[in-house]
DNA sequence: CTGTTAGCGCATTCAG
DNA sequence: CTGAATGCGCTAACAG
């Protein structure tokens, strides 16, 4: 495999104008361009990137750290990642990380190591002091409120969107009113636990301890909530859930269970997921997609503009009213 | 940014006595190898991972084409691809083509300019012709049947599996089946194509151009399709469904439609997805994480022995019976 | 418009 | 056990 210097022998030329035509630099001859393309041909000569990427100091790389990659949620953002990247030319590093920390911490390195030039962290189970030590190597961008360190973010409003829903679930008649989230001690599920309790007093009314769910994170974790549903003295007469899969799982095991929604359960999803149009579930749809194309273009940004600045960036929601309330 | 010249002189002791502890080799004395841990921690070194892939000529890292990321098929294939990269620290660069031959030329280029060390190739546009070119720089490994050429594949075998599938549902008296695939002029389309027609020959029925449909791919396509379905003059009364996403559309629309299943239509679906147990739809589970991962397997295997050989592996599947026929 | 040269940061022979 | 020296392949000042 020939390098540059040889390659510039055989066109030859120098090897910066070598260089220079492989990098679409103007002042270059016409016939030296072409006796250089004619040789790059020759030799079945193909540049070393590694080699750009330490010189340049830049890989034109970004990590995207997430749990998991097989996950309507995380693969809607990934996905709006994705698209802004290959309009700009950049690779994306994946990092399953399992919620690990060991394995998120993995990922941190390698933007230190310079792998990557930054990083989006989509969810994440390292605490934001670990996470903050890595932003003196370059820009972090994460999917969720943060303030007041050198981290920015892209968000949508949790307590503003359960407040929402909360008041739509009232006004529709509903009394008893329960939530499901994934992981219980997410930042997003302090937000939201914290909305769940506020906005029932406000309205008159009481959350319950009971009416939590955690764990609920796939389309099987709905079915085996429904069941436990089912089975409560006490259960409630609607449902928060915090992601399409699980609220798509809940209305096909209550389909079979013979529970009718919304009559005995009403549901309000998140996510605005296919599957939610498909079953007629009232959603919020809180724009995954754009979530991570943001993302991505605050980082780019702040790569491309070298500056340290942080960027905190609030994306709109919207209750999509269908037929499980 | 100190690097490795200013921190050896920090710890008073050669650049390759520093190389040597970082990457832990033995015969260092151990006081010189504590002045180093030192001058790391006071200088806040850290390692360009760039010069190293240079000097080393790999990257650890192996790339990975597929259309879509969004999507439980291609989702499960690359959890397995990232399950085993883990177990060896190898990284993943993710390319979303959206079979755009475009964007796989690009993935095809970064194992060239040695940006990847390997590529595994999920589903793609390009044809093996243009692939094959790319084989010299390094190892490639397709998830589809793919013999006498210098690439690695692992795969499921189509024909036998439509086959079986066919011939379980003619035994439960259907005459009538038709199938579904997403791109009609894909290599496993063609097999399929060449088993549909066969099989039921050789039961003395008959396969026809009416009953095969194409761009079926996510959830909403199986909803359209089952609306094209019954206004048929001539319906089949079975369906092969290449993805169980297409087969869970088709079913919940059908409960909507009021379409009985499986006595009005009898669906069987592939992949084994979460969503297809709990819709009870009688799937074929072809493993889909473990050709992942076996495509890991195999590309890291080629990288780690330096062999130039290739290899093909099969996966079995299995039918799994559930009320959907 | 072009060539010379000095790095980019690290691993690794080869002598000690 | 250790250090000096060489090279990985490329870019970009700098001097023409």
């Amino acid at each position: 495999m020939p390098n540059i210097k040889q390659l510039a022998e055989a066109a030859g030329v120098s090897v910066s104008t070598v260089s220079r035509v492989l990098n679409g630099h103007p002042y270059v001859r016409e016939d030296k361009r072409q006796a250089v393309y004619k040789a790059i041909e020759r030799l079945q000569y193909t540049r070393n990137m590694n080699a750009v990427h330490l010189v340049k100091g830049a890989t034109q790389t970004i990590g995207v750290i997430l749990p998991q990659i097989n996950n309507a949620y995380f693969g809607k953002v990934v996905e709006g990642i994705g698209q802004q990247a290959l309009q700009v030319n950049y690779q994306l590093m994946l990092c399953q990380t399992g919620y690990r920390t060991h394995e998120e911490r993995k990922a941190l390195h390698m933007l230190r190591d310079k792998i990557v030039d930054g990083l989006i962290i989509i969810s994440r189970s390292l605490s934001l002091n670990q996470i903050e030590k890595y932003a003196a190597y370059g820009p972090i961008t994460l999917c969720e409120e943060v303030r007041g360190r050198p981290l920015s973010c892209v968000y949508f409003d949790h307590y503003a969107s359960f407040q929402k829903a909360l008041i739509y679930l009232w006004s529709k008649g509903h009394r008893r009113i329960g939530y499901t989230v994934n992981r219980r001690n997410s930042a997003s599920s302090a937000t939201r636990h914290k909305a769940y309790l506020e906005t029932l007093a406000s309205l008159g009314g009481e959350g319950r301890e009971a009416w939590i769910f955690d764990n609920c994170l796939h389309l099987e974790d709905g079915a085996v909530l429904l069941n436990k549903i089912i089975s409560m003295d006490d259960p409630p007469t609607a449902l928060l859930v915090t992601g399409d899969q699980v609220a798509a799982g809940l209305t096909i095991a209550a389909q079979k269970q013979g529970v009718q929604i919304p009559d005995d359960l009403a549901l309000i999803g998140l996510d605005n997921q296919p599957i939610s149009k498909l079953l007629g579930i009232t959603t919020i749809d809180n724009r995954l997609n754009e979530i991570g194309a943001e993302a991505f273009r605050i980082i780019y940004r702040h790569i491309s503009e070298q500056t340290d600045s942080t960027t905190i960036q609030e994306l709109g929601f919207k209750l999509i009213e269908r037929s499980s309330v």
